[in-house]
DNA sequence: TTCTGGTTTGACACCGGTGTCCATGACGGA
DNA sequence: TCCGTCATGGACACCGGTGTCAAACCAGAA
């Protein structure tokens, strides 16, 4: 081994007396070799400080350790916390996290994220939403040979390619708990039309209005596109109703804020004259006045979850996919004062 | 070939009627190659829809075409727009973008980067701030081959290593611009010690203030660590001083909410009676409320930048390394109401 | 016609692992 | 003592590319 050169299998296999092959044996940990063989070869990798070059193991394997997380999605905060997550579970495996942010709105994007498993021979890919809920495009990577697990917020896959949070139930309790504190007209803004996660939160809120004998009412719901923008326009229909809401569930924070705004144009106070309720818990809701009272579901546990279902499925696939969210309890969501 | 598999380099070969390594050759686009061949050659690689295997590629380049992303990073926002930034310059390339999120806490820091690069064989690497200062760890990189290219907010290393955002001057002006409103007493809140991006906001706070021939009260400067409690601390240490400041600059957009919650708990209105300017564009900065004017500094373009400098350096290397940050005007800072 | 030099191409080893299959040797039973 | 069996380890080809070096080819000059 030259001086300054990585050892590679072959010095280690040279300095311990046995052949590539026995070598190649000790680190995939083969069960038909001598104790002593294997001690012997172990010392001399310590000693070198060998470590396997993963590009030859993926070209012999024909497989690359490479998990890619494919992603269009506009919530940076979540997409990070699922990078945390899956790191979680690949540090200290021969596995690396690639990312690659697509634009769901190009026509090409299916081809594009197909070339890219196909160059790059991922080993297994994890999809978020909202592309998760994109059947034709998990099939194109099945196709190429590659492990998908998807992420959201209902069933779209079996529990060995899935891990979601449980919206509807989330909604449906913090909408009974709005009831519990008194409220009997309670808004909804709804997510936009297409998006699962979006319509699982529309019957969470049936739900929870339904649990507490309390009737929707089309006049105080409306539907944004998870945009800030979006909740101002729908805070400001709601809230001119000739019967306004004392309370309004938001399908996610960005659009809570933008009821907070409207309600603050028109003079209200925040939580006297209006209690607000958001979801995801992303930074905005702790950090706008009052601290938004939301739903937090478990990204980071979900996601690292997901990678265990991607790297060692045979111990892993089985695990549960529903992951329960909570409510975080602030300053935004008070009782009914009438 | 047989069906169902991926071409490789010998069908291609076998079925244009030439060797391997001219294949090779027409691939990597050497220029000592007969025409003719290339376009016969190109003609099969076109039909056969073949694509080199990377894993190939690396073993016998001894390099792989992965660029990582190395970061400690508290602002989801900043993070993703840098991914988005990278895959602008490597998409439609053969590099892939792989991420490691890690501790700079952790004693072990170094070493567990170093094991990643040496384990995944990176072409180079990516640092961003705060670890991006620690020269100690871009030497480590080096030392094993790799090439590092650090963002950050001061010149922490020569042109084609480099890309940072020029915060002394950007600080500076949004100082001499709250002067230019009138304003007179103007109070900083500080970053965290030990950082560059701190220390240069904080020189071009002392900067501005000496453009507008005033002079810096440290009865109206605290310091926080870029977290929204410390700029709520900050914010009330500030604001209960004997005479308190009609303007207050933060290093940050989330010490500026806490600031902002502190102004609003002592019943202050923003920005009648307190005008307040942030630094970095996230998220909130808009979502809160009255909306914060801020520093924006181009995340996406320095990041595409800094992967053009990894990738090819022999054409991006000269490329600029500072790039200029604007004031984003919204309403959280207007002229001094006596 | 033969030689020369430049251009174009190919044979072969190599990168660092893994799979297949066979050789070896120890051990137990006849 | 001899043979069959099983545990163990090695030889060799292969994964799909690239580097080296020499051979083949071709045109123009002697």
């Amino acid at each position: 081994m030259a001086k300054g050169q990585k050892p590679t299998i072959n010095d280690v296999a040279r300095l311990s007396g046995v052949s590539k092959k026995t070598v190649s044996r000790v680190i995939n940990k083969s069960p038909l070799l001598n104790q002593a063989t294997r001690e012997k070869v172990e010392a001399v990798i310590a000693e070198l400080e060998y470590v396997p070059n993963p590009q030859a193991r993926a070209l012999a394997l024909r497989r690359n350790f490479l998990i890619g997380l494919i992603h269009d999605n506009p919530n940076a905060q979540m997409v990070l916390g699922v990078q945390e997550g899956i790191l979680d579970t690949i540090r200290n495996t021969e596995f690396a996290l690639v990312v690659r942010p697509v634009d769901r709105h190009s026509p090409t994007m299916v081809e594009d994220i197909r070339g890219f498993i196909e160059q790059q021979r991922l080993y297994g890919v994890m999809l978020l939403p909202p592309i998760s809920e994109n059947d034709e495009l998990a099939q194109a990577c099945r196709d190429l040979g590659c492990t998908v697990v998807r992420m959201g917020s209902a069933r779209l896959d079996d529990d060995a390619h899935l891990v979601a949070s449980n919206d509807r139930q989330a909604v449906s309790d913090a909408v009974a708990w709005l009831a519990e504190l008194g409220h009997k007209r309670i808004g909804f803004v709804a997510g936009p039309e297409g998006f699962l996660s979006a319509r699982e939160r529309e019957l969470g809120f049936a739900e929870g209005m339904a649990r507490a004998g309390l009737k929707p009412d089309a006049k105080i719901a409306a539907r944004g596109n998870y945009r800030f923008e979006s909740g101002l326009a729908a805070g400001q229909k709601l809230l001119s109703a000739k019967s306004p809401p004392s309370a309004i569930f938001s399908s996610n924070d960005e659009m809570a804020a933008g009821v907070l705004h409207a309600a603050r144009e028109r003079g209200m106070s925040v939580p006297e004259d209006l209690s607000i309720i958001g979801f995801d818990d992303t930074a905005i809701a702790a950090h706008i006045w009052p601290p938004l009272t939301t739903v937090r579901w478990p990204i980071r546990a979900m996601a690292a979850t997901a990678a265990a279902k991607l790297t060692r499925p045979e111990t892993a696939a089985s695990e549960p996919s529903f992951f329960l969210s909570d409510l975080v309890r602030r300053a935004s969501a008070i009782e009914y004062l009438p």
